[in-house]
DNA sequence: CGGGGCATTGAGACCCGTCAACGGGCGTGG
DNA sequence: CCACGCCCGTTGACGGGTCTCAATGCCCCG
């Protein structure tokens, strides 16, 4: 499959812009004493491979995909993080991967520098950057199990349930920020194949399409059956 | 693909034993003030999914693999662990995979508490556990881009030029201590395909295949090319 | 020599990818 | 206001890569 020409930028509606925030608004990691909030619109890149690692993010609100590209343009995305989630974690001084904003997204961003430095005095907050390392960690091997050894089928329930219980599990249609392309390159299938699954699991009743962007699960029973 | 009827024991040479070490032996998260070493046979099991997570583990000597089953008995094998390798992390109290020796080995073990007590008070290794964590993560996306996106040819590729930066670029042919079933489990593919990509290679004069555990690499450029 | 575990090889089936056409929503501009 | 174009998603036909099933071979060890 080869898509870099899909890689299409959509429409930008505004480009990134600095705002500093007096922070300490909800940083995963851990109550921290400065972080700057920046703006990214759809589509736009946030770091790229290899880029040097200045930066932890957090979503404040919106979505991001991290993803990587092989040299013929096939991607893979490794997750998508949402409102509160972590993301940039890296052991060495450069980003093993890229991030896009999936939709005009509000990031906050805290210097690597400055983390370590006050992990250094803060056994908190090292332990905090453990964990959420350790966390991302069990994420990508669930991912693995997913991409390795599910078929289509339950590949869609497992993203579908991940995601009802991520954007809250209260609210149901679950709205779906990414597109079909995004959802396909992170379970590793092709659009075609995500779309016939969702028509599939339609007609079987397990769920309900209000739009192309809004699932409703109307059996997670039987969709949690599905995933194994 | 279903095999858990193939999840014999082999047979196992000796139980577990334990033996006690001065420590500092190599640790690689750090030097570390106390440890045990013990002992594990061919197949059996270090840790299981869910149990609680009391120690970390290096591998001093041997193979480790950690997996996931799903309830049809579909493995995923996430990781290899090789000489030096730490393995066990987790943020919970409780392990998210399960691990065995692949064959005998020789595995450090130091309690999570301990390590978790000092890492409170020496910085240098609560960076050095953040560090491990994260070096686990970007392996760990690595093989999702490889379970997502590559083709049979392309992952046995990428498995061997691993194995062979692995265990040591200098000697070839390379020892595989796992069998074909750990191999095919790893790349999410079936052993009948690991074993035709294998033989594909060696008629392409990729590979030579002295014996079925070992693999000389006679064209890592083009083994490369096949990786992407 | 016999047996068991592991690996290889072949034939056929099937899931999913590929290619192509179509449709629907939405903004833009005539 | 409506036509048009673009993006995105859906649907269908077909082919291919990998899985499944089965037989055979190899090697070690009893």
């Amino acid at each position: 499959m080869r898509y870099s020409h899909m890689r299409d930028e959509g429409r930008p509606e505004t480009m990134p812009t600095l705002e500093r925030v007096s922070s300490r608004s909800g940083f995963d990691v851990s109550r921290l004493p400065v972080a700057a909030c920046m703006r990214f619109a759809r589509n736009t890149e946030i770091f790229g491979e290899d880029d040097r690692a200045e930066y932890l993010y957090t979503v404040r609100t919106g979505a991001v995909r991290g993803y990587k590209l092989l040299s013929d343009g096939r991607r893979q995305i490794e997750a998508f993080y949402l409102s509160g989630d972590v993301f940039g974690i890296t052991a060495g001084d450069r980003h093993h991967c890229s991030a896009e904003a999936v939709v005009n997204s509000s990031i906050l961003l805290v210097k690597r520098s400055t983390v370590e430095a006050l992990a250094a005095r803060d056994p908190q907050l090292a332990r905090s950057l453990w964990i959420s390392a350790a966390e991302r960690l069990e994420q990508a091997q669930e991912h693995l199990l997913l991409l390795g050894r599910k078929n289509a089928h339950e590949r869609l329930a497992a993203f579908l349930l991940d995601m009802a219980a991520r954007c809250g599990a209260t609210r149901n249609p679950i709205e779906l920020p990414m597109s079909r392309q995004d959802i396909a390159d992170y379970l590793g299938l092709t659009i075609e194949t995500v779309s016939r699954m969702l028509t599939d699991m339609a007609n079987t009743a397990m769920i309900e399409l209000p739009s192309s962007r809004r699932v409703l699960l109307r059996d997670a029973a039987a969709l949690s059956r599905v995933n194994c």
